[in-house]
DNA sequence: CCCATTTTGGTACTTTAGTATGAGACGCTC
DNA sequence: GAGCGTCTCATACTAAAGTACCAAAATGGG
């Protein structure tokens, strides 16, 4: 029977209701010598404590068996992705009017590559590159590579 | 006491338990007839009586009673923030081992100001402020501003 | 108070960036 | 083919950036 198990699980209630048992049929006991020797009513005083410790152990059991509410706590993560990759903002890119070789200029500018290096990259001379760079920046409303960079980036046109 | 509204639900069974009761109050009573009404062993009796129907009841309860074993699944949703927002990265600051000044500047620079701006914003002649940008582009390893910017931004020394 | 570091500023110079202007070559379209 | 836009490159110039070296003043700790 496994509920007996729990019976025994509060050690500190079972000394507590033996004790109240104890008390209990001590009070029986003094009511058996005052009323019940006399007459011969014992079949009542049987009943009525029959009834009364089944009670007793009803309630026992009741407040022994308790809920038990077994709360089972599941974390569930919800994943954000930081990543953040880039991705192309092509409407702004299309609104500055660049054209193919400007953008390319542009890409290698971001790097932070000087006029010297875009033109190794791209195969341009320096005259080109200062020319296109500069059309970059007519187009791109700012006044030197440090702001396009900075512009670049915010419009999200390139990494 | 809620418990008691379980114990009338099966109606069934209370007529056997109360049948069950009415036998055994009468076992009893033959019992009495034939071993106690001599001697002074009514203690005994009742408390072999009070033993047996507290048992009785914490029986007829763990029967009755469900098992009341109740399992609360409480989802806990754990958000992984994706704000990403600017924390300085003091570590790699310090190995670059820059002083005050300087980093007071690297913090104009990154901004995309110009040297004259930079002297503007912290009240220094513009040769001040290319002493410092010298400095700072060798404690950095880098050969010109927009890496030094670069470079400021990837260790997350400015926004 | 002394010393090391920082901060500030200067001069002189080189390099790079950026502007302005022009011009030749190419491709496309009307 | 004329016109247009793009791409390329050049020259000339100015502005800014960057380097090198020096030095005075301020700062802060032992």
């Amino acid at each position: 029977m496994p509920f007996l198990k729990h019976l025994w699980k509060p050690s500190k209630s079972i000394f507590f209701y033996a004790l109240l048992m104890a008390l209990l049929v001590f009070a029986l006991k003094w009511m058996q010598w005052k009323y019940l020797i006399a007459d011969h009513s014992v079949d009542i005083y049987i009943g009525l404590i029959a009834l009364f410790f089944t009670i007793l152990g009803i309630w026992v059991a009741s407040q022994l068996a308790k809920p038990k509410i077994e709360t089972v706590v599941v974390e569930k993560e919800v994943y954000i992705v930081p990543p953040e990759e880039f991705v192309l903002n092509e409407a702004e890119l299309k609104k500055l009017n660049l054209t193919t070789r400007e953008y390319e200029v542009l890409q290698q500018l971001s790097k932070g590559l000087s006029n010297a290096e875009i033109g190794e990259q791209l195969f341009l001379s320096l005259s080109t590159v200062k020319t296109h760079v500069s059309n970059l920046f007519f187009k791109m409303d700012v006044k030197n590579r440090t702001q396009a960079i900075e512009k670049a980036k915010r419009l999200k046109l390139t990494p």
